[in-house]
Order: structure tokens, then C-alpha cells, then sequence
DNA sequence: TTTCGACCGGAACATACGTGCGGAGAATCA
DNA sequence: TGATTCTCCGCACGTATGTTCCGGTCGAAA
């Protein structure tokens, strides 16, 4: 399943997603032969087979332009992009990484966004936040978090680190200061908290927060 | 072109919706006819054109499926809403209610967000918060607030109350006991306020925040 | 070398599908 | 009333389009 694409498969996925925004439908075997330079419409439909088989797209068989891209190729809104929805995430344990097997999995629960609240980053994931532990990270209870999955921060990222003493995670702003970890509350009248560096291991950055009353 | 439709091109306009809510791309000539049980392909054609004259659609030539709805009637993301961004709220005065002016000037700020943050309500309008008064509503600079027009509110509702003594807007949950309103701050460790009844007008219910991190 | 599987090319086939045509009732108008 | 227009019907034509078949190339494995 984890099969690497070709060059071309490559390309005929771009097409795909390239011609869904132009034309809101999608293309034929026919269109695709000729918008990627393919000699033959046999090659299209053989390409196609695999990125069916893979999992890239849905096809409707002797149906014309009967062709759903999903999961990550999935653009059927130009200004939204889909994203994973994490749950399960016990108090005490670090976030799971989203991975292939997220997007396979289908009662993974998904949600669609707007890309300006992703900034066009890539596997953005969001996870659901229980209890009250994120209060002075201005974070509460039922929120959603939006996180770009990273092992690196810069001064002053909002991240989601992961403290093995604690074993918790917790949401802050990240400073390294002289071999030391400060850990900054989004809230400005609660105190930093200082760890060591080895203590601490970031696993993504904070990009949103989305709150939803009632 | 203010002309009115025919059932059958309502139903017609209907079914595109719903076939394009399911299956991700247009459907063909034969699919509306059995969709909405119509007797010959020739009548979908026909109102096709009708509904293309009127703007509804726009149809490509002997091209399967060529079909995309405009305006009003598209869905291509069904899932998503455009909602206003009320800029200029200056700190001390009420916020200003939409209205139709507000669609109709060029240069309103608008923002396509996923339905399940409006959960279907009307006239959602969104606000920009600057500066760090909300601090105790978990709301900090920059952030964006979702709010319903309403003048009313039930015990517990997030609201935007306007503190006439104040000359200021605030986000608290209230509560309305023996004659005098609570605004109870989203934070735990925030003391709640009393006010007089008369002293407080509800703008809105807040129905969401959303935060850009950088 | 042979074999095999992945991948490509060309062509043809069968159907999916948009469109045009003649005609028929029904509604509107003069 | 007759003329005109709107709406619908059934049918058929021609193109659009998915699919299949057969053959070929090329590199890895045997």
C-alpha cells in the first residue's frame, strides 16, 4: 500500500486536482491524455487502475468523468483543505503523528477548513482538547487545536511539547534559552515554567485554535 | 432575468445540487432525467438552457457533464459559508449589526468557514479583537470572534454584552438572576461581574473563536 | 539467455451522452 | 377564433468517452 508513485501517476494526480479547480468537474481519460502528454488513452486508464488500487481516487466504472479524488489529493474546494481529526488522546501520553494509515483509516474523523487557517503548511492535523489543562494557554475545554507536526521549534512558536517528567502535554510558547527550555503561557499573568532541554521534545507547532460555543 | 422558474427547473436545480453533494462531479443529461423523473432527455436539455439563459448554470458544449452552477445555486463546497469580517470596532463603542450595506460594500472583509462552526445559523458575522481585554473569555489579540445577531440571551449563553456605565463591549456567559445580570468570564479563576439589568445590552451570541497562531 | 512483470503504444469496440428534429398539447394573446 | 409561444415528448444521429485487446520495450530475477 505504501507504494511510492510513479513520475507520471504523479503528474496525472496534479492534473486531476489542477483541473477539478478550473472546470469543477472532472476530467476524462481523453482530457488527461492530452493535459499530461500521454501517448495513449490506455495509459491513462492503466495509471489510473493503480492510483485507484492505492488509493488516490475513487473511479465509477463506464461512467465519464467519473473520478473523486480523496484523501490528501482531495481538493474539491479550492480555499479548503481536509484534515484529521485526533482523538483518543488519554491525559499522560504524547500526541500520536498522523500517518498514512490516519488518512487509510476510515472512521478517522476529518474536517474540512479553510486554508488560511492552515497557510498552505502541510499535514496539518487537529486535535481535540479534554479538561482544562490548556487554560493559561488561553485553550479550554471541547477546543480543537491546529497542529503542523515538527520536532523543531524557533523562539517564540506556539508548540505542543511534550514534558517526560510530567508526561503530559502541554501548549506554550517556546524559548531556548542558554541549554534551559522556557515555556511561555499564552496568557500573559500566568508565570513561564523552565525545563531542561533533554526534558522536553517538541512535537508540533500551534498554527489555530478553533473554539465552538455550545 | 428576474424570471421566474418552472417546478420542473426548480427540481432540475435541486437535483444537480444533491448529485453534486454525493458524487463530486456534474451530473449527465440522462442522470437529471431519471433523477426527476422526466420523459425524455430533450425536456432536461430544454430547461437546461432555460436555466443557463437565467444564470443559473453554466453549461460547456458536447462536453459529458459540462455542467457548473453559479451564483446562489453553487454548492461546490457544500460545506463551507461566507460570513463578513466587521473591521474599525474601536474600543468603547458598540459593535455595528450588519446589514445588507454590509454585503453590498466592496470592501467588507469576508471568510469562507466550514457550516459546522455556524451550525446553520443566519447572518453570522465575524469581529477582529485587539488587545488583550478579553483575556478572561480566552480571547487575546488577534483573534477572531463568531457571533449570531441577538438582542436576547438564555442563562449561560456566550454573549457580547455592551456595558453602558463602561463604554465597552465584553464577552462573558450570562446569567440573569433576581434583576441583575452575571457576566461569568470563560476562564475558571476569573471572579464573575454583576451588573443591572438595564445597564447591560446582549449584541450577540458568541458562537465561536478563531485563532491564526502567526 | 530466458522469463516475468511493470509499463507504454496504437487501435478498435461498445456504450455514454449531448444535441437536433418533427410533432403534440396547453397556455397566451389578439 | 386563429396565431403564437411555451413546454413537452419520442426518437435518432453523431460524437465523446470508458474499456479492451494485442503487441512492444526494458530492467530485474532465475
Amino acid at each position: 500500500m505504501a507504494k511510492k508513485l510513479s513520475e507520471k501517476q504523479k503528474r496525472i494526480l496534479e492534473f486531476i486536482q489542477l483541473f477539478l479547480d478550473e472546470h469543477h468537474y472532472p476530467p476524462t481519460v481523453r482530457d488527461i491524455q492530452t493535459g499530461c502528454e500521454i501517448s495513449s488513452t490506455s495509459v491513462v486508464d492503466y495509471n489510473l487502475r493503480i492510483l485507484q488500487r492505492e488509493g488516490y481516487l475513487k473511479r465509477q466504472n463506464e461512467v465519464s468523468r467519473g473520478i473523486e479524488l480523496l484523501g490528501t489529493a482531495k481538493r474539491s474546494a479550492p480555499n479548503v483543505v481536509t484534515i484529521p481529526i485526533l482523538s483518543n488522546i488519554a491525559a499522560g501520553e504524547p500526541l500520536p503523528v498522523p500517518s498514512q494509515d490516519t488518512w487509510n483509516n476510515d472512521n478517522t474523523e476529518t474536517m474540512d477548513l479553510p486554508t488560511f487557517l492552515t497557510g498552505g503548511k502541510e499535514n496539518v492535523f487537529g486535535v481535540r482538547v479534554k479538561g482544562q489543562s490548556m487554560i493559561d494557554a488561553l485553550i479550554t475545554d471541547g477546543d480543537l487545536v491546529l497542529l503542523e507536526p515538527t520536532q523543531t521549534a524557533s523562539d517564540g512558536d506556539m508548540v505542543a511539547a511534550w514534558l517526560r517528567d510530567n508526561e503530559e502535554v502541554t501548549l506554550k510558547r517556546f524559548f531556548l534559552e542558554n541549554g534551559k527550555v522556557r515555556l511561555q503561557p499564552a496568557n500573559p499573568s500566568m508565570d513561564p515554567i523552565y525545563v531542561p532541554a533533554d526534558k522536553v521534545s517538541v512535537q508540533g507547532r500551534v498554527i489555530g485554535v478553533i473554539r465552538s460555543v455550545n
